[in-house]
DNA sequence: AAACCGACCGACTGACCGGTCGGTTTCAGT
DNA sequence: ACTGAAACCGACCGGTCAGTCGGTCGGTTT
């Protein structure tokens, strides 16, 4: 009488929510092989068996570990594109609305990225349209509107947005361990970077 | 009488070559775990025990696939540090260079970046030792000069080069597989877009 | 209260895999 | 031709781990 649509969940539900949040952990802690599902059952407080019954295999779960960040992050990001103002404060907003989020969320973000090419047939399918879904389709939402309305120059806006996407995690994944200093400020420097380039500027550039 | 250094090869060094080469092609169509040494054993025409007679660990193995892969890269990307010509030429040579390198190289470039941050101890150290003397720090060059000579906006050179790598990066991970059309006209957007910017240009910039 | 059901348990298994080791072959130097 | 060391072999071991299966238990239905 209560399926998943519902607001309170079940005992069934909520346990396989459960087993999903600490299997995100761990993954986040380590690669897919070094996890094993004893490791998850335990922090997930049942036992292999109970882990068995709410999901199919070791790679089911973490495909659906995997689904279901990327459609909390696509609601997230859907604010951003849904959000008034210049293309670049739009993007900023995306951009510090993830900076923003917990560490783990962000890193299961750039988990998803590295091996959401890892898997076949249909799991692999359902990934990459979820994950297409959750961020550079939004982003190009942002920059095609940014060129129709004139502030972006004319170009391919799907190459654009990937270009952002790569700049952004980038930000995120390196400059936060490598160099000192706030990611934050990395991040308005890259974005400034991606609006007016890196060529020496001829005086009166349009920031 | 032989050491590594000569031109002729030991018999045991074209073993260790062939070994780290059939390694290179499996680490890159699996992943680590997924390939076992007896795999890499079979293809490389040798038994386990041959493997680990070169060999003291398969991580061993890996870092010494992974260096060896670094040092050709390092001399690859020398040639367009030294090369001649303005900053955006230099940096067209260098990705057009590896452009042309064999799918497998490029492969095997990726995984490098992917797997630099997995291991510890003395192993660790000398990998990204290698990482930072094989890429972004010759990129870095480059981008000092640019900015020295005038032509690209003084900023923090390092900010740009690792901004620089992850498009180029993008471009050959990404582009490749999902868009279509050459990467090569999607690697000419993007050096455009990273010297003159997303933002729409007033009339006169400086190409 | 009997029948039933889904959630969960936990000991077990079968396969796999990294690494070892004693033995065999190959070959350079004499 | 002899010898000693290096290269190489392949059976084996110890451990790990995903996945299984018969069973328990609390709650719901009849």
């Amino acid at each position: 009488m209560n399926p998943s649509t519902t607001a309170t969940p079940t005992k069934s539900e909520a346990t396989a929510a459960r087993i999903i949040a600490v299997a995100r952990t761990l993954f986040v802690s380590r690669n897919y092989a070094d996890v094993t599902t004893d490791m998850i059952a335990q922090a997930a407080d049942v036992t292999k068996g109970g882990l068995y019954h709410h999901f199919a295999s070791k790679e089911q779960l973490y495909v659906a570990m995997m689904v279901g960040d990327l459609e909390s992050k696509r609601q997230l990001f859907q604010q951003a594109v849904a959000a008034p103002g210049t293309c670049r404060q739009r993007l900023a907003k995306l951009t510090n609305d993830f900076l923003e989020l917990p560490h783990e969320e962000r890193e299961v973000t750039q988990l998803v990225r590295r091996d959401i090419n890892t898997f076949s047939g249909a799991e692999r399918d359902s990934l990459v349209r979820a994950y297409q879904r959750a961020l550079p389709e939004q982003i190009e939402a942002i920059i095609v509107d940014g060129i129709s309305d004139g502030e972006l120059t004319p170009a391919d806006a799907r190459i654009l947005s990937w270009s952002f996407v790569a700049l952004v995690e980038v930000v995120i994944g390196e400059y936060a361990e490598r160099l000192l200093g706030s990611t934050e400020a990395c991040l308005n420097h890259v974005l400034d970077h991606f609006f007016d380039g890196a060529a020496a500027q001829p005086p009166g550039g349009n920031r």
